[in-house]
DNA sequence: GTAACTGCAAAATATTTGCATCCTT
DNA sequence: AAGGATGCAAATATTTTGCAGTTAC
């Protein structure tokens, strides 16, 4: 696992206390966060607005994506792949769990194909699953 | 095709202009629509929390339901097939265009099971393609 | 007539922008 | 030292809530 100021160097970021605060978060982290996770999580104080910058950098360079979502919200996962600036190689399916609203990246699991209709040309596929996960159904 | 009212009325809601309004756009429309897609197309005149609230009458009995997105987003599209309230039988794949922006309902594409890690019980899921439609690719 | 729906006002949230200051390289 | 990142203030945008007046049945 590459630490986070390598990842920050990699992608000609700057190392600051902001950057490595959240970055930090997303690897122990094995899932998605939202914005007000995220300042729940740090509230020893980042800006919101900072929080914000830093989320909209980040993706754009790769080093985290969004998963779509029915509601309202954005959630923010790690790439775990090598994403490279604007090009996502993560085409695996996103789960999140009805009960403790925990979301997964299930890295083994790639988004299928899917033959669509004539005229339609797929760039790039999302695939959310929903239900109950592992932790939360303890008789599985 | 069945009417507005008939819709409604199945729905046991009351037929009012604004349900009325905005359903028939609904229907007028292949494809889905935002909150401000709504008011601007409205712009007639119904106010911006009575479509606020309308949508979600609407989403609560099942006669739309919401698309998942990237961004920050909701957007909504009609229930084609029967949805009864809070059982939607949607598991079709949407698709977004990366050009024109609309969002289709490809009623025919079902969204394809995948194996989940053990421990994760799966009850619904969600597919979004983007890419570009056919009617930005006229060469197609 | 009654229950439900709507519009208006306002509150609560969420997000963006400008700018001066501070930090990283 | 220079460029970029941050924090603060404030402007925007979005969504929710309360209530009185209106409409559907």
């Amino acid at each position: 696992m590459e630490s986070v100021s390598e990842i920050l160097k990699q992608n000609r970021l700057s190392i600051t206390e902001g950057r490595r605060k959240i970055l930090s978060l997303f690897l122990q982290t094995d899932g998605a966060l939202a914005h007000a996770d995220i300042e729940q999580e740090l509230q020893a104080g980042l800006d919101r607005v900072t929080v914000y910058r830093t989320l909209q950098t980040f993706v754009e360079k790769g080093i985290i994506h969004n998963i779509p979502t029915t509601d309202n919200s954005i959630i923010y996962a790690l790439c775990k792949d090598h994403c490279e600036a604007g090009h996502h190689h993560d085409n695996h399916v996103h789960f999140i769990c009805d009960t403790c609203h925990k979301t997964t990246c299930l890295s083994e699991v790639l988004v299928p194909d899917v033959r669509l209709p004539i005229g339609f040309v797929p760039k790039h596929a999302e695939m959310v699953v929903n239900g109950t996960c592992g932790d939360c159904r303890p008789s599985a």
